[in-house]
DNA sequence: ACCGGCTCTTGACGCAGATCAACAGCACCG
DNA sequence: CGGTGCTGTTGATCTGCGTCAAGAGCCGGT
């Protein structure tokens, strides 16, 4: 599990010097917020002043179907997004936190193809799509980042469909446990001691998993010295190498796909990310 | 199971009036492919000449960790994308056909994140990526519609997660078999009978499933005169509204999901579309 | 302070799908 | 031709996780 989104985000950190004209230089998310890394390109980052929207927890920024005008960065809060199924069955799709963008997958149609709802009291910078639009056509480095921000949102997706169709439980919930710690980590955080701040249910939903089987595999790792849980919220990572080695030795490998010639290939490096 | 990706294939079609000058106008996949797609603003798409690349059964177009220089259209052929976990497990996170893009992930990080192998010999349009950038500046509307293709893949992502996170075997095979239709009716071929290009094993693996599941699950729909094999690769689907009921109705659904105020809410209108 | 409603944990049990195994069809090849 | 290897089917058995159920902790509201 190497952490292919830590060297990214260095790159990020390193190309902030010049901190941007507008309210961003406030924006508690600056040292992450995607328009941070445009880099030395500063000519219109003064046309990048965004309104602001603050959101409750509970509830949503945009819901499935909505028509899409806006991209929305997170200044302060969590979110989760999710699908619902024709039926009603919920899939969580990403969990996102500060410095994050919303609502990438409504360029396509028009319309948000997700929901987004506020884990907790949040804020978001309401960025216009038209806009960006507008703006990329002189500003060419606006425009190929918002291609990267795209790009890289589907790498994430195919590695949580890796999560979902190999994994099994206690994979899972260990990936995703040393996700979260790296992205507190990259945000300036503590990697080793975070407050979760969604639901049981969530997690599950978004691991492909019921919550009694999530509160399980925090029980067994908490059992095994590996994390501590206190407040049922708050996670401690004890062995954050330990940890890991529970990932990808747990199951016995496929003779066969070692067999094969694909096996000198070069391992997925970003499986932990999300 | 609404199919939004048919409505916006119809879409495609309207706007292909003008053929492109180039040698895309004897190409296969000249009415799905992204190239045809951005309309009446043809004054750059003669530079839109690419060169062509063939590749054979089973060898691979990218793998994951390549420099990232090129986005392909198939012309012909089939392709699968999967991606490689540290221990040797692998997942199929797409099956590509004619007019569809691959190398989309790669964007984000100048690395490709995920394998790209041909199902048989096929053909592709090269298109190098930096060629897209510089053309890009002259040609809003070719920018526009690469933000619509990463957009619209993060959409099919996030179905497929869906798919994986809440459906069980027979319907994650139904969806599979539906959404192969859809997409063979159109590009103009009978809906109601095709060639899976693919293995049991590669569908599995795409489905999170084992190979011994899939080939259980077509035998039981077939045992139901819903679907008919023949020779194990070509696919008659002898009832499809009968196969859509399949889906959607097979789980119990939850009480609590049903009562929350999300209940109604505009459902998934894409989960068949991959 | 008390109550009602969430959220979480834990146990007992059942089942869908994984695993193991045997075999059949078929392409390719010497 | 017969052999070798790959792909697919089918049966028997096992098991990880879902399901069902009970209860405990916690929070906000009145």
């Amino acid at each position: 599990m190497s952490l292919s989104i830590v060297a990214s985000v260095a790159a990020r950190k390193a190309a902030i010097h010049a901190a941007p004209s507008s309210s961003c230089a406030l924006c508690a998310s600056r040292r992450l917020c995607w328009s941070s890394d445009v880099g030395a390109d500063d000519s219109w980052h003064a046309q990048l002043e965004f309104g602001k929207r603050k959101i409750k927890r509970g509830s949503s920024l945009f819901r499935m179907g909505d028509a899409f005008d806006n991209l929305y960065a997170i200044r302060s809060g969590a979110f989760k997004s999710s699908v619902l199924l024709e039926d009603g069955r919920e899939q969580v799709t990403s969990f996102k936190m500060v410095g994050e963008l919303l609502g990438l997958d409504g360029i396509g149609t028009d319309e948000y193809m997700s929901d987004a709802v506020a884990l907790e009291d949040a804020e978001v910078c309401v960025i216009p799509y038209a806009r960006i639009v507008a703006l990329s056509h002189d500003a060419p480095a606006l425009a190929s980042e918002i291609n990267r921000m795209l790009s890289r949102e589907i790498a994430h997706d195919q590695s949580v469909m890796a999560l979902l169709g190999t994994m099994q439980a206690e994979e899972r919930v260990v990936v995703f446990l040393l996700n979260l710690a790296q992205r507190y980590e990259a945000r300036g955080y503590a990697p080793n001691e975070f407050m979760l701040r969604m639901t049981r249910e969530e997690i599950g939903s978004y691991l492909g998993l019921k919550l009694e089987t999530v509160s399980r595999v925090f029980s067994r790792l908490q059992a095994l010295a590996l994390i501590e849980l206190e407040h049922n919220r708050t996670v401690r990572l004890l062995d954050a190498p330990k940890l890991r080695a529970r990932i990808s030795t747990a199951v016995g490998v496929e003779s066969r796909i070692a067999r094969t010639a694909r096996a000198q290939h070069a391992a997925i490096p970003a499986i932990a990310a999300a």
